[in-house]
DNA sequence: GACACCTCCTTGACTACTCAAGCATATCTC
DNA sequence: GAGATATGCTTGAGTAGTCAAGGAGGTGTC
């Protein structure tokens, strides 16, 4: 087997670990999962802290529907609000509520913890870290807080 | 947020734009997804080309009903046989049939083609794949391939 | 050899997505 | 301004897994 098909493998099955790390985590303390999280995560990236329903999709490499099912929950626990457009009334925006807001402070704390732990035991360099995070930033998956070093 | 966060979200996001591209490749050709691959080439590096259906899913990450319902379906198109074990009648083995070989040595060339495909724009150097194969292995994926350098 | 207990596996009910279809709304062309 | 086409979103049906429960078989103790 190549280095590639072997580096892929063992990422899926990476993924499939940390998931469950970070579902533990986020589920216990705050009853969401990782993908909550990350939705949560993506909107306060953004400007005004929410994103078009659609643009939210793409961010996250999920389909609409996959948006429209997942927020379903965070919007009947207050997390998230449904907002309109006032020019096109096709679109909805997904905006963090000011309760989404601190929740998501609070879980941000968790997922650090939980991604010290990953990385704790064997224990990792921060250069290491860094290396893996750079390596994956090629993989096509965008990553986060896109914004440009020096913008903002 | 932490660089270990970011590596950690990077990577989940980096396993679903791969898994796309598997099951895409794996699909067209061979009518099989990603899951199905794995199992099968878990099998095929096992002794015999079997394994104690409990053993395969442990070693795959998943439940023993994740590995029933997986293995249905190959078994249905005659990739995979069911075993029985003489001594002890609660042990069932998944076992490589003949046309599950042949197969799998199909699926294998379309998944080295994936890979060099993934791996290829932008160019990845072979150091670079290895290197991101070296950090995975400490994230819990017990990864392939398990057999020493210098055995086999 | 009867009982308690453990292991292997499957099943039913659920979750989190996918795709395909459909509805509502915008936009473009004439 | 009417029709064709494109966009944003939701919904129904299907897929791949999970967990909890349970059946069938093995093991240990007395």
């Amino acid at each position: 087997m190549s280095r590639g098909l072997d580096a892929a493998l063992r990422l899926v099955r990476a993924q499939a670990a940390l998931m469950k790390r970070f579902d533990a985590g986020l589920g216990g303390l705050h009853g969401v999962s990782l993908a909550d999280f990350t939705m949560l995560l993506r909107l306060s990236e953004a400007p005004g802290d929410r994103m078009r329903r659609v643009d939210l999709a793409e961010a996250l490499g999920l389909t609409a529907s996959g948006v429209t099912r997942g927020l379903v929950p965070l919007e009947r626990i207050g997390l998230v609000r449904r907002d309109a457009d006032a020019r096109d009334a096709r679109v909805a925006y997904a905006a963090l509520t000011e309760t989404g807001r601190e929740r998501l402070a609070d879980m941000l704390v968790t997922a650090e913890h939980v991604a010290e732990d990953i990385f704790a035991e064997p224990p990792w360099t921060k250069e290491e870290a860094a290396q893996l995070a750079g390596l994956l930033s090629r993989l096509g998956g965008t990553g986060f807080t896109r914004r440009e070093p020096g913008g903002a």
